[in-house]
DNA sequence: CCCTATGTTCCCAA
DNA sequence: CTTGGGAACATAGG
């Protein structure tokens, strides 16, 4: 389920939890993972995201990327004993343990993830692109938010907060993303970086599973204009946001408030 | 049994 | 080769 101001979330704790700590023992409790080489010993150097993953740097050659995917949670245990259901992994350090848990077992653990692709691509907490995104769009036929959605274009963004984005900006997510104008770019980028800013100072959405480092819930839920709101009236415009699907992924929107034009 | 779920990857067709 | 759409992955909950 973590988006962008869920992973910067946990980035942000983590570093305040496991900076410079030296790593007792990682524990691979679900053989999906794979077998990481042994890690004991090494000290945790540095913590970033890149777009919805994790990097735990160890020294000059070894990192740890993490992805939840869509149910990983990663929670700090400083002393209580015991698993909670559904864990997957677990880091033993001094002072305590970071626990993996994930029901749907998505989610992916690896040294030095040669899939990591995330890299060069644009970071939509750090800056969003109008031009950026509109060269990316050009010619492309799929809707607009299934683009937002694609992680080689700017990584971050998931199913709420492009949903979100496209309300804020009153462009409809059947759109194309080629039929764009360069002014619906420029409300997109600009919106786009501050409901995600917004929502990383809430630490996320808690709308069911969420929950940060120690446990707690986001607050961004109580902001949500249209995510998860069907037949609730649109908070602009009073009308009733209607629910679709785009991708095979559940779109919320408001019909009349982002009707902008078709093709 | 049906559908849905904050994500990505694989396969296939155009 | 690129793009886009749908199924698949695995599990829980309504």
């Amino acid at each position: 389920m973590p988006e962008l101001p869920e992973v910067e979330t946990l980035c942000r704790q983590l570093k305040q939890t496991i900076l410079g700590a030296v790593i007792e023992e990682l524990v691979i409790l679900d053989n999906k993972l794979g077998h990481p080489e042994n890690v004991a010993g090494l000290y945790v150097r540095s913590i970033e995201r890149q777009g919805k993953f994790l990097l735990i740097r160890l020294d000059q050659v070894r990192t740890l990327h993490l992805h939840l995917r869509m149910s990983g949670r990663l929670l700090w245990h400083g002393h209580a004993d015991g698993l909670p259901a559904h864990s997957r992994f677990v880091i033993r350090f001094p002072h305590g343990r970071l626990i993996c848990v994930d029901p749907r077992r998505f989610a992916t653990l690896a040294l030095d993830d040669p899939k990591d692709r995330t890299a060069q691509v644009p970071d939509p907490l750090k800056a969003l692109s109008a031009s950026k995104l509109r060269k990316a769009a050009q010619g492309r036929q799929a809707p607009v938010k299934s683009f937002l959605l694609n992680q080689a274009v700017v990584a971050g963004i998931g199913n709420i907060y492009a949903c979100e984005m496209l309300h804020a900006a009153s462009v409809n997510p059947w759109r194309r993303a080629g039929s764009l104008q360069p002014a619906e770019w420029r409300k997109i980028a600009r919106v786009g970086r501050t409901i995600l800013r917004h929502a990383t100072e809430c630490r996320g959405t808690s709308i069911s599973d969420w929950r940060d480092l120690y446990g707690e819930k986001g607050r961004y839920q109580l902001h949500l204009k249209v995510y998860g709101r069907e037949g609730l009236p649109c908070a602009r415009c009073g009308e009733k946001i209607q629910r679709t699907a785009i991708g095979g992924r559940g779109t919320y929107y408001c019909a009349a408030c982002q009707k902008s034009k078709e093709r």
